[in-house]
DNA sequence: AAGGCGGTCAACCGCCGGGAT
DNA sequence: CATCCCGGCGGTTGACCGCCT
């Protein structure tokens, strides 16, 4: 059952809204303020779709709204942002003061992308062209192995870990310094990472499991552990989120209301490994997120020099994004 | 001058999550 | 618990504009 239209489309104006329309709306925001967008058109007396309402008063109308262009800085922002969160503008532009997702949305599309691509980088994954076409071949030439017999240093499956959670791992402080093998592991496992876990093959929406992308090697196994570890510090990264949280403006998760916490460390005493608990770290992260944590992740790792200015000198880790743009 | 073309951006569409009932 | 309703989000569209031929 589907649901009915949010306004009767027939009596409604579609199309760019007219000086006289924007007066109406901002004058009617002005003295009711916002909220209960249904009801605004007939108040203040508009032929609109409420929600074309509301999206009319916070993309342009709403007061704070920075119209000039963007400066070297938010864009350096936007770039490193996306590659911690992919295509999320709304959390993106959060970190923008008078910007709004659709102005970070377009911004990237028409500018942005583009640059990067000019400069060898690929818009999606931030990762070197040439390194994405060199995994291409990689696969490209490989034949296909039951993956029962993989063997130990074999080819693991296109994996599909989403670059957003080594950086979200990152940012709550929950990488440990790596190892030689967890580095093999990680940069074999997003090596052609997608940037957002909701892309095209697998559907909108759809949960990611790593353990459909590893295979029950000697690497897989490394991973499964990680992934356990991390699962670990994401309980204590709760854990801590919630004092430092109560200082910093950012909402607070409440002492027993924290159902992320349950979901990350609850399930790390079960020994819940495997499919189960990669799927509880990746809800806890999401969790995270929710609750508001991610700004404190994003401002975590903005403040962490180390994680994408580049500490290294391999093209095949992080750290090739930030400067790029600066090269003009 | 006029038509084609690409870039930009405001606006729309459809889906989703969460609160209310 | 199920359903409804609302606000929010990301993807996409289409109008407009400037540049080029």
């Amino acid at each position: 059952m589907g649901r009915p239209p949010c306004c009767d489309k027939a009596n409604v104006k579609k199309g760019p809204w007219t000086p006289e329309e924007d007066a109406k709306l901002l004058a009617y925001t002005s003295t009711h303020g916002t909220g209960n967008w249904t009801n605004v058109p007939q108040r203040a007396g508009l032929k609109r779709c409420g929600k074309s309402c509301r999206l009319r008063y916070t993309n342009y109308l709403r007061p704070n709204l920075k119209h000039e262009n963007f400066t070297q800085e938010e864009e350096d922002l936007i770039v490193t942002l996306h590659a911690m969160l992919g295509s999320r503008w709304s959390l993106i532009a959060n970190q923008l003061p008078g910007r709004t997702d659709n102005d970070v949305k377009n911004y990237w599309n028409t500018k942005l992308s583009k640059k990067l691509r000019q400069r060898g980088i690929d818009p999606i994954t931030h990762r070197p062209i040439a390194d994405l076409m060199h995994s291409i071949g990689a696969l490209a030439i490989r034949p296909p192995q039951p993956a029962s017999s993989s063997p130990n240093g074999g080819y693991l499956p296109a994996p599909a870990l989403p670059l957003v959670h080594d950086v979200a791992y990152h940012a709550a402080g929950m990488l440990p310094p790596k190892t030689e093998q967890q580095q093999v592991v990680i940069a074999r496992v997003d090596a052609d990472a997608p940037a957002s876990p909701t892309t095209t093959e697998h559907g909108q929406g759809q949960q990611l499991k790593w353990s459909d992308f590893l295979a029950d090697d000697a690497a897989a196994a490394a991973a499964a552990a990680e992934a356990q570890q991390q699962q670990v510090v994401l309980g204590q990264y709760h854990h801590e989120a919630s004092a430092v949280g109560a200082g910093s403006g950012v909402a607070v998760y409440g002492a027993g209301s924290s159902s992320s916490a349950a979901a990350a460390g609850g399930d790390v005493g079960g020994g819940g490994g495997g499919d189960d608990g990669a799927a509880a770290f990746i809800d806890a992260i999401l969790d995270c997120d929710k609750e508001t944590g991610v700004d404190q992740l994003i401002a975590e790792l903005l403040a962490d020099p180390a994680y994408y200015a580049g500490s290294s000198s391999s093209s095949s880790e992080m750290g090739w994004g930030m400067g790029l743009l600066n090269a003009d």
